[in-house]
DNA sequence: GTCCGTTTACTCGGATAGTCGCTGTCCGAGTTGTTAGGG
DNA sequence: CCCTAACAACTCGGACAGCGACTATCCGAGTAAACGGAC
């Protein structure tokens, strides 16, 4: 059991933009400098994001990424998805039909009983992520962190060439 | 989200055993043998079972593999925890501390939102592989799947030098 | 016949290569705002 | 003064190395049964 660390770059991200005002484009460097995290690397996972509908990307001048859905039309489970793929963690191998002890296929027509509770226990997996929307996530935050919009428009040359 | 394919293997064998016998010890190319599984492979996940204490190993001749303890007390997520380690999928990285916009350490005296999310879904599935035992396991099988103890015993020389 | 010591064969356990996917980084294609020139 | 067209700068998107974890395999340490000989 390993979750990438691109899930939890991403979620932020995602919760970052739904506290901006709508129709309101961040760049990929602002949300990278806002967690501190390499830019580079971020566009990996931001255009998973924007490939699985959950961002929409803007080209050009004045563009950046926006959310492609309402933050309550967003689930946590999208953006997993998104970024980790939507594979099932455990895939049966139908072991018990290998092997000297392998089981007629005429018995082989319920699905296997490991694979069935390792299912159903992703299932609750996902229920629990799907249950969450970002808008739940951000009506939830302590106090105000809109963090974004508020240090960079003030100051448009913030650091113009690191030496002055 | 990734899951070893061990964890399957271990599951299959740990079933195995539960419909042997008490007391009776399989060998662990038997156990391979009777999946269909690399046999030197397998042994690095018996050997995990066996540090857990799912699992009680016997050296020598007559010696093997049996149960560390009842069915109806080793759960499923024993045997996961067992093969594919303890540690939690999510690891938050506080990256709400970090860049820009980093947070005073006062505004972070609760989790994070979303490593509380992922907690929370985390703790749903280890719930349910928790619920089910492999006495379960054992009592929902199909019909009659002995498997092992049916063959072997009746022909104890079963293949000696493997020409003749 | 019984007991004991040696041998022997068999078991699991840990150390050793190979391969796939996540991590991290770079440069190019596309688009839009800007600007200069002409009408 | 207004329109048009070329320019230029800025944005995201896809292609390229590096590393760690799982996969796969081997041989050695330890143990208990079996066997032979002595009593």
């Amino acid at each position: 059991v390993k979750l990438s660390q691109g899930v939890e770059w991403g979620l932020h991200c995602v919760v970052l933009l739904a506290c901006m005002p709508r129709e309101t484009t961040a760049r990929r460097v602002e949300l990278a400098e806002h967690h501190g995290l390499p830019e580079a690397y971020l566009a990996k996972h931001l255009h998973a994001l924007t490939r699985a509908g959950v961002l929409h990307a803007v080209s050009g001048p004045k563009g950046g990424y926006r959310l492609g859905r309402a933050p309550q039309d967003v689930t946590v489970l999208d953006v997993v998805e998104a970024i980790d793929g939507t594979s099932q963690p455990f895939i049966c191998q139908e072991i018990r039909q290998r092997g000297t002890g392998a089981l007629a296929p005429d018995q082989c027509r319920r699905p296997c009983l490991v694979s069935s509770v390792m299912s159903q226990a992703d299932r609750a997996w996902r229920d629990a992520l799907r249950a969450v929307t970002i808008a739940d996530l951000v009506s939830r935050l302590p106090a105000s962190i809109p963090g974004l919009g508020q240090a960079s428009p003030p100051a448009p040359q913030d650091e113009p060439h690191r030496n002055q």
